[in-house]
DNA sequence: ATACTAGTTAGAAGGATCTC
DNA sequence: GAGATCCTTCTAACTAGTAT
């Protein structure tokens, strides 16, 4: 029984590293999404003509369009809850698709409406606040306390507009860039906050705001804007690595039942891995909220059974989904101190592994004693063994000590890196089953 | 001012399906 | 059966609000 099928094998030649799948899906800007939806409002599946015609024309990769336009379909029938109309498909001959789209003037009216679960102020209450925030952006309790009245507000509120509003209409310039991590990546110091306005139209910015400093939400739309030609503000997506996980799993268990750990403790864990405290702080967040919703729908599946096997079900289901679930984090734990799992008894959440090739390393198994469970190197190898695809634990190895990719073994780096790390002192033996182990003593 | 919550968006990944 | 394409899921990053 395996909890995922094999990646679908491509000929040598099409083998896609990681790094080439990132760059080819390199963010698309401001502008080429405008653009896109634009054309999905008419043609929501494209031809393959269409869309190489409409890749060139945004200067996008046509495979980037495609995968857009699936992804996009997606999200409409997922927040529809009905299936695309989806017309045939224009003849696919470029000079019929006019695709040289309008820059200016673009109907967002027509582009779908984000949906907030919480009530906004409304425009006329947004135009007065501005219009003092023009004048006194530090308005005194007072004043304050006199435009609430004046436009239906509290003064909370009005004292929450005028903190946030102060917080993200400062452009601060980004100072030189930091020092790569050598385990997370680049990091950015300082954010620039600034508000994305989906819901602003684009005239509200390019035809009567001649200046930056009129609306928040107009500005937000400039600055995007003015950013479209390079890049959106979006930070690229980047994921922690295996050890990071590994540890932020198991500190996500140890904060049960809320799983919301203090600050201070997630300070501790951002200095611990090398990572910025808000990108833990958004971990602990998503992973909660993915718990919560992967625990709602278990129910509701469970609801909807009479199946005798629920049990059995379930755990399968949620192997197969690779789930996060609070059963996965549990399996994590017992690993470490267990040191007997059986394949099927590996955590769940295994992170999605980019090695492709056909002759895959030795898989490296990890034994480790109960009480060095507090030992991070040891734990940290417990991540990369169980966790991690042949290529993730050699680029670890390569990383952690520094050495030269090519002439070592994987197993033998990993040693190194165990032994240096004081935690254990590995012992390599073979398995008859052809993989290797390590004991961690 | 800061930390927090809830909800949303969209990139990345990989399995499923289609086409030849 | 191989390769291309599509679809779905997961989750990092985000916004807009509230609470302290």
């Amino acid at each position: 029984m395996s909890p995922t099928r094999p990646p679908t094998p491509r000929r040598a030649g099409s083998v896609r590293s990681q790094s080439e799948r990132k760059e080819r899906a390199a963010r698309s800007t401001a502008q080429q999404r405008k653009q896109l939806e634009l054309f999905f409002q008419r043609t929501p599946r494209p031809d393959t003509s269409q869309m190489q015609v409409l890749a060139e024309d945004l200067g996008m990769d046509a495979d980037h369009v495609s995968q857009w336009f699936s992804s996009k379909r997606c999200r409409v029938k997922r927040s529809s809850g009905s299936s695309l109309v989806t017309p045939p498909a224009t003849p696919s001959t470029g000079n019929m698709l006019q695709l040289t789209l309008p820059d200016v003037g673009v109907d967002d009216n027509a582009l779908p409406q984000p949906k907030r679960g919480k009530p906004r102020v409304t425009q006329e209450q947004e135009d007065a606040l501005q219009e003092l925030f023009e004048r006194e952006p530090h308005a005194s309790l007072e004043t304050k306390r006199d435009v609430a009245e004046r436009i239906g507000l509290t003064p909370s509120k009005v004292n929450s507009w005028f903190t946030f509003t102060r917080a993200t209409t400062v452009v601060k310039a980004e100072p030189s860039p930091a020092p790569s991590s050598p385990i997370y990546g680049p990091v950015r110091t300082l954010r620039t906050r600034l508000v994305r306005a989906p819901y602003a139209t684009p005239s509200s910015s390019a035809a009567s705001t001649p200046s930056l400093r009129t609306s928040r939400l107009s500005r937000a739309v400039s600055y995007t804007s003015d950013r479209s030609a390079e890049d959106s503000d979006r930070k690229k997506r980047t994921r922690p690595n295996a050890a990071q996980l590994a540890v932020l799993r198991r500190a996500f268990k140890a904060s049960a039942p809320e799983y919301k750990p203090s600050l201070a403790k997630r300070k501790e864990l951002a200095e611990e891995l090398d990572m910025p405290v808000s990108k833990v702080t958004d971990w602990f967040r998503n992973s909660l909220a993915s718990l919560k919703r992967r625990k709602g729908k278990n129910e509701e599946e469970r609801d909807g059974s009479d199946d005798e096997n629920e049990d059995e079900d379930d755990n399968e289901h949620e192997h197969e989904k690779g789930a996060q679930t609070l059963e996965g984090y549990e399996s994590a734990e017992s690993m470490e101190s267990d040191g007997d799992e059986t394949e099927d008894d590996l955590p769940l959440q295994t992170p999605r592994s980019t090695f492709t090739g056909r002759n895959p390393l030795p898989r490296v198994d990890i034994h480790c004693e109960p009480d060095l469970d507090a030992v991070r190197g040891a734990s940290v190898l417990v991540g990369i063994a169980r966790h991690w695809s042949p290529r993730e634990v050699e680029d670890f190895c390569n990383e952690r000590i520094n050495m030269a990719a090519a002439a070592v073994d994987p197993l033998q780096k990993l040693a190194l890196v165990a032994s240096k790390s004081r935690a254990c002192s590995p012992v390599p033996d073979a398995r008859q089953d052809g993989t290797s182990g390590v004991t961690v003593l």
